[in-house]
DNA sequence: CAACAGTCTGGGAACGTTCACAGACTGGAA
DNA sequence: TTCCAGTCTGTGAACGTTCCCAGACTGTTG
């Protein structure tokens, strides 16, 4: 009794058959404006509602989409933009009808069942997130000739994985230009990890603008975490004591940053300006407030998603795209 | 060429049936062991990936369930949590094969949209997020009668949607204790919005301990959102310049109120102590950082798995759990 | 030796769609 | 009138599974 209707029970209702039905649900040419308003009326009637799985066994589409999560575990809690990511992506396919598949991908079971999942044909297209360099499940997926994006860049695989981020090379000089401007002589950086590309490039926009003064000694790896901030913005000290300024490649490292300088009695920013990057939550918690670069998150996502869409409607290429990056000014630079 | 293998292929490389294959996919009883390890070769060689839109169709069983973010949009940026809790069902979830789907339900067309996508039978369960008092989305659901749970209470629906939750009440109490304990005599409060679980029973907590000295005068009402945190700390210290704690239902309204003290000249924690609540990645940036109450949320993220699939699986019933929060003592208070 | 219970297998039917094809009906052009 | 192109409709076949039933084969029991 509860059973859901079907097209039959559609077709029944509306003195026509399925074929018609099955035209009119597919807006299909052909349909004669009688049939398809009583094919109309008769849906809205009965409440039917058609089932996807008959459906994409003949079409051999799925209607979803998968989003792979690459980031391992340990940091997982911290970064807070996967939130915008997701809800942008999940609200752009939700306007195709397309639902969001969500996976993770921290070890390597994890990276096998995407594989299968995604060569079970589960999926209709794949939308990586924080993948890093070397990643093999990333040539599989290229095996698969599945459609494919990322958010940010996907390293050593820019040529087939097409991608959209904020323009982190500029970003970073936005920032390094801003300490210069305000007077600062010896500027330091903390980067992010070097098989990133955020890690990369705000690297190298930093020294695009010091050019030569961007010395090894200036410059520490971080892992992204705060706590790399704090070992990282520590060991600077040490090295070069009389830095008065340190780039930061985000904004949670720079809060790490910030509470080595507090403890050893470095005053923000009179003694050292601290500039940071994201433009997370975190950038206003801290004291001072930082100083950073927005990247147009939410804009970043839906370009992902465009750039899917575009593939799985058939395109043969598409351009990875970038979005401009933007200073914003506060306290502690 | 290209095609994938299906049922019929491995039958007939193990020299078998569709059914015996079958009965070996679904581990039925009554198959020889020659048979089983026959059909088990035959699928490795092919690379046998079973279609799962086929199964849906004769089962009607999908395989997913789908998860339902609820909160508005505008303030979707600021909450860290997401993260861990979508990473830590997707996990649990893959570990019995099921995937998860998203779906956001900021406004009535995405709530029409959620409910369509379940009455189409392409979910065995829901999983709510941060839904709101009086959403008649949830009414569909409990109408439709399919699997559902949900982390953090459904206000109102407590008896039909089971839940998992921090015991938001007892860490209201434990915070309000600490202060208590260290000697502060006029305690204030901003709570979180009076239609959320947290919002209210943080709000108790507080009042069990104090008793009659919860009076109104010292009760703030916040959204979540650090600006609320901000001008809630505002009103009180208007209306009780000499109040010597505050409980903030949340680390980061807790952040905002931090800014506010210290514009007014409050020193924390020496004039004024703060205490927070959710122990998230902000309670680490705020200078001082803040004491504050840790919720064991991948716990919680996984019981509510655990209940879904309880449900899933048939249970007529399961029991809503509560888990324990604990005090973590930093700097503020 | 007959009867029977238990184990195992094969194959038809069904799940709810889309697709391709055949054919009916129109109206206008030759 | 005849033909044809265009529009519209119905139906059989297919998609890849699971389910169920019938039946074959075992070994045990009376």
């Amino acid at each position: 009794m509860a059973k859901r209707p079907t097209i039959h029970d559609v077709a029944a209702v509306a003195g026509v058959s399925r074929g018609t039905v099955s035209r009119v649900l597919n807006d299909d040419r052909y349909v004669s404006p009688a049939a398809n308003a009583a094919v109309r009326r008769a849906i809205a009637e009965i409440g039917y509602i058609v089932n996807r799985n008959a459906r994409s066994l003949v079409t051999q589409r799925t209607g979803s989409v998968v989003m792979v999560l690459s980031e391992p575990h340990e940091k997982l809690f911290e970064d807070p933009n996967y939130s915008v990511t997701i809800r942008t992506a999940v609200r752009r396919l939700a306007d195709r009808d397309i639902s969001l598949v969500m996976m993770v991908a921290g070890d390597d079971g994890d990276r096998d069942r995407v594989i299968r999942y995604v060569r079970g044909g589960h999926a209709d297209g794949v939308f990586l997130l924080s993948t890093h360099a070397g990643d093999r499940m990333v040539d599989a997926l290229v095996d698969i000739a599945i459609p494919a994006v990322a958010l940010g860049a996907v390293i050593g695989r820019e040529s087939v994985i097409p991608h959209a981020a904020a323009d982190d090379r500029e970003g970073a000089r936005q920032m390094t230009r801003h300490l210069i401007e305000a007077g600062r002589k010896k500027i330091a950086t903390i980067t992010g990890p070097m098989d990133t590309p955020g890690g990369i490039q705000r690297l190298e926009g930093f020294a695009d603008v010091l050019g030569r003064k961007a010395s090894r000694k200036l410059i520490e790896h971080g892992d992204w975490t705060r706590l790399s901030g704090e070992s990282g913005m520590a060991r600077l000290l040490e090295r070069t004591p009389d830095l008065d300024a340190v780039f930061v490649a985000s904004d949670l490292m720079a809060a790490g940053a910030l509470a080595t300088l507090r403890a050893a009695g470095r005053r923000v920013p009179d003694d050292v300006a601290v500039g940071g990057f994201d433009d997370s939550s975190v950038a206003l918690s801290t004291h001072p407030p930082l100083t950073t670069i927005r990247q147009p998150l939410a804009d970043v996502a839906e370009e992902t998603v465009r750039l899917l869409l575009a593939l799985i409607d058939g395109a043969e290429h598409v351009e990875s795209v970038i979005l401009p990056t933007r200073l914003i000014v506060r306290e502690s630079a």
